[in-house]
DNA sequence: CGAAGTCTATACCGAATGGTATGGAGATTC
DNA sequence: GAATCTCCATACCATTCGGTATAGACTTCG
């Protein structure tokens, strides 16, 4: 899902039949954002890590800020937008498109490093500000959809709804030591005590 | 309690007893740590935020990874152990201390901005990861001693610190598009939820 | 085959940036 | 009041970095 990509990777030199496309640079731009956050994402270390040179970057793109809004665009649209229609899709039951959610973000492949520096650029960009606006208000009311599905009344619902969304987005900025084991168990104490209806 | 200074603050230009401290540099280090973050922070901007070149800051510090060392202890004493040992010298009820470090954090002049460039950092440096897991270990320490002697059983006692931990590092990412008396209720509510002995 | 289009390498420039060396102003100490 | 310590300014250097111009390799289309 996130390689698209068709070749062989061999190390020794460059061949042909592999030229990049705009995906290919936002999926790598995403990568080192995780790792550098916004401003020290230095389009030198992108080329060098696609191991192609400045000539094709400024081919794909004007300039650095213009990588830079498109970094996020592709972000959204990749891991929130995405995730949420394949969850609600592939589920059927609210309790499993849930789980399933919590589960990817808390213990799957899900890169915490982008989502941390996503929150790191919103707190000095106002227009990334912006769209993580419309990311929470996108996830939230997914989570609101289930907890409604699932017979809560729309207020108990949007409550619930940010609760476990609290819990999801914590996971990857918390460091409690706990297992892999440990931190499943308790999400799934966390959800289930959130679906009981009282 | 951020500034330490006793300057007036003239604009107009260079005075005498205007002379910088360590600690001047780290804070302002964490204040534009928190708009930068640590990949984009240039010492260039340090000093003009400071109104003073390079020599002093090369005088205060070795080089900039020297300087990146200290402000994170400088942060982790100054935020963190500060702030518990104010609470537990200042309230008496276990109760009132989780409240008002809650309320703190989440509506009070807490700098939040660092906060996540904190967590961003430590997706990778090792030893700011380190660092941050003993800081979180400090917290929740904090947390679920509060809860034990509300009377919980220490399983009991850290799931609730975990929760109420998790709320409010979310409150700093998470945007909800509540208004600030919209979040104080809705932490209200959960703080007091996890207080209800069953 | 030839022309146009797609993608990348190379060379190059100006500005920003990390870092050093050195001198100097203010305060302190003897 | 001279030496010394503290702190900062200035000048300077090497490197990095953002950005441009241009040519070349490869593909596609005619």
């Amino acid at each position: 899902m996130t390689q698209a990509k068709n070749t062989e990777a061999l190390g020794t030199g460059r061949l042909k039949e592999d030229r990049l496309s705009q995906q290919d640079w936002l999926d790598a731009g995403l990568t080192l954002l995780g790792q550098t956050g916004p401003g020290g994402l230095r389009i030198d270390q992108l080329c060098k890590a696609l191991k192609v040179t400045k000539g094709s970057f400024y081919w794909h793109f004007r300039d650095r800020h213009d990588f830079l809004g498109h970094l996020f665009d592709h972000w959204r649209r990749r891991e929130t937008t995405g995730l949420i229609r394949h969850v609600e899709t592939t589920y059927n039951a609210a309790p499993d498109r849930i789980w399933h959610v919590v589960e990817f973000v808390t213990l799957g492949t899900y890169d915490v490093g982008t989502e941390v520096a996503m929150r790191q650029w919103g707190q000095s960009d106002p227009e990334v500000r912006e769209g993580l606006t419309r990311v929470d208000a996108e996830r939230l009311e997914f989570f609101t959809r289930q907890f409604e599905a699932c017979g809560f009344d729309p207020e108990a619902a949007r409550l619930r709804a940010i609760s476990v969304y609290s819990f999801t987005l914590s996971c990857g900025y918390m460091l409690t030591g706990e297992t892999r084991n440990q931190l499943r168990l308790r999400l799934r104490q966390s959800v289930d005590l959130l679906l009981v209806r009282d």
